[in-house]
RNA sequence: CGGGGCGUAGCGCAGCCUGGUAGCGCACCUGCUUUGGGAGCAGGAGGUCGCCGGUUCGAAUCCGGCCGCCCCGACCA
């Protein structure tokens, strides 16, 4: 490909809105274009780069067995209706009617198709385990994208999903995908760690997330160093000191003026924050008031608590009147005493004796408050959000927090979709059972940008190999007043391309410091420079744009190392 | 959705405070010179100053509303 005939330009400056560098370098270097909040058009640079992402993951999971298909983007509500999401996802769907007046969606995901079609398909356990996939359109509007091609609304997923007899297939397809992960994102040239993560919206019992680290990444992550435990702060455990048993004492109110707050609760009785309880309110979807208890030097982990008391719709803070109305007080609150709310307390209250909680009476307090004893719990559980320098749950070490972007995903997601549609086959018996389903996801625009992210310089870009939109860029400097130069690149560039090489060919005539700059920029794994110095000396220059090595040789060896002879 | 910021040529910006009909650098076009690290000279093209309304003899500039984009937060398979 000629330069002078692509479909890019560069930019010198950086675009003002881009923070992150790979949103600037694909941009100044004409990979991508934005046209809208999180929408993006790729240039042809940019395709090249996506495609090649795309064939990487292809191959791995034709490796697996799965079977590459298509869904469309634009689904009949009816289907959505009938898994139950159509109510429970918020604006983020997109919802429209055709010009018949049927409600649409745009697809933010596919599983409700592949249960539709394995509903329609599948009828025998001869027919499973099978694993579809497709790479798809999906479309999210989500209410901030931000970062350039990380927060995205609409864009490309490749999206698998595996349909088994039994837990031990899904197990089984669980494991492939996990093993396929690791080698697609091995293969582009990306860090990742997969970590435990919560189901969200996607339902089911186990789900892994593939995360690049990044200190832009949206994620926090619970990291152990000594043992490997790896999970989404959302749910991440960590195991908590027992606190020293006490003997439980008689409650007394106690008059504290100006304490609304934890901390100044504490300054002002002169006690830690480890002795007190605080109360978090919220209302569910549903309508659902929902008292939240942890101790004072925690923090209610809001995915945990919204898991706990399965609320849909997800939880909303809750406002003062709506709190007055359950006997409850803001700021001196606690659920002694109230009424016409879900009471959910953290298992380490339960554990900590004679807590200084709310009184319920603005400017008051009450010493020496034991749940169970003082207020029946609806339910116990862990709603803690995880640390810096917490107990790991599993070997005990201080944890550590990082960011982290999620790349991909894979989710054991049960009979949820199978059960509402009722898709169902025949076993070996002749009895009938839902098949079980798992989904996996990995977003190629954000796992572009992440490669960007962890290949580049103050120059630009420095693409691995395997994704490189041209294996080599080719530089002539002088030619359009050196017939040689000229004759050399145009053979070369004719050459290696015959031979079935993507190479750039730069073959504008501009001056050296331009190609030059746009060569790094870009960021071809390889630089070839021809020049009447080069040829002086030799031959070509080839420069490795990661290493920036750089050597003088003949063409004919260049010729011969890109084409792999 | 809350808070903050910004919308002037393809990109980066000035002009706005103090109203008088738009400017700079880069990029782009033509010509000549130049050619290993973002060249020089000369000439040229390109803008409903985000949109609507108001004030005014006159609005990029002042006022109101709306829209868009960015950042922080809320949210997020």
């Amino acid at each position: 490909m000629r330069l002078s005939n692509l479909f890019f330009t560069s930019l010198r400056d950086d675009p003002v809105e881009a923070e992150m560098a790979s949103h600037r370098l694909l941009v100044r270097g004409g990979y991508v274009r934005q046209l809208g909040a999180g929408i993006y058009s790729l240039l042809p640079l940019g395709l090249r780069v996506h495609r090649r992402i795309e064939q990487v993951i292809r191959e791995e999971i034709d490796a697996i067995g799965g079977q590459e298909m298509e869904m469309p983007v634009v689904h009949p509500a009816e289907l959505w209706k009938e898994s139950g999401r159509y109510a429970k996802i918020g604006p983020e769907l997109v919802r429209f009617k055709d010009r018949g007046g049927r409600d649409m969606v745009l697809a933010m995901t596919h599983e409700e198709v592949v249960a539709d079609l394995v509903r329609d398909l599948v009828s025998s356990y001869r027919q499973l385990p099978l694993i579809v996939y497709h790479f798809q359109t999906k479309f999210r509007d989500e209410p901030r994208a931000r970062g350039g091609l990380i927060r995205v609304r609409e864009f490309v997923m490749k999206d698998s999903y595996s349909i088994d007899a039994d837990e031990a297939g899904l197990d089984r397809a669980y494991e492939l995908h996990h093993a396929a992960y690791q080698r697609i994102f091995e293969r582009l040239g990306l860090d990742t760690i997969a970590v435990g993560a919560d189901v969200g919206i996607m339902g089911g019992s186990l789900a892994h997330e593939f995360m690049y680290l990044n200190p832009h990444g949206e994620d926090t992550l619970v990291l152990c160093d000594a043992c490997g435990y790896a999970a989404n702060q959302q749910i991440a455990r960590v195991a908590r000191p027992k606190p020293a048993a006490e003997e439980p004492l008689p409650v007394e109110e106690v008059e504290t003026p100006g304490t609304d707050t934890i901390a100044s609760l504490a300054a002002f009785l002169n006690i830690g924050t480890d002795r007190t309880a605080k109360a978090a309110f919220f209302v569910t979807g549903d309508g659902r008031l929902v008292t939240a208890i942890v101790r004072g030097d925690h923090e209610v982990n809001e995915t945990k608590l919204v898991n706990a008391v399965k609320a849909t719709g997800g939880l909303r803070p809750a406002q003062a009147e709506e709190i007055r109305a359950a006997g409850m007080e803001p700021g001196y609150g606690s659920p002694v005493g109230a009424h016409d709310t879900t009471v959910v307390v953290d298992e380490l209250v339960m554990l900590s004796p004679n807590l200084v909680a709310g009184a319920n009476r603005p400017g008051f307090h009450l010493r020496n408050v034991n749940a169970g004893r003082d207020f029946t719990p609806d339910l116990e559980v862990d709603i803690t959000t995880a640390g810096a320098g917490d107990p790991c749950p599993q070997c005990g070490a201080a944890v550590r927090l990082a960011n982290g972007i999620e790349v991909g995903n894979i989710f054991k997601l049960g009979t949820d979709f199978t059960v509402a549609l009722d898709a169902t086959y025949l076993d070996e018996g002749g009895a009938r059972h839902h098949p079980i389903m798992g989904s996996y996801g990995i977003g190629l625009g954000r796992a572009l940008a992440c490669i960007v992210e962890a290949h580049h310089d103050d120059k630009g870009i420095a693409w691995p190999v395997s994704v490189a939109p041209y294996r080599a860029h080719l530089v002539s400097i002088g030619a359009h007043r050196d017939d040689a130069v000229r004759d050399a690149a145009d053979g070369l560039h004719a050459r290696l391309t015959d031979a079935g090489v993507d190479i750039l060919y730069d073959d504008r005539d501009e001056s050296p410091g331009v190609k030059l700059t746009d060569a790094e920029l870009l960021g071809m794994p390889t630089i070839v420079t021809i020049s009447p110095r080069s040829l002086a000396g030799g031959g070509a220059e080839v420069t490795d744009r990661a290493s920036g090595e750089r050597s003088v040789r003949p063409i004919a060896d260049v010729e011969a190392e890109l084409t792999g002879s």
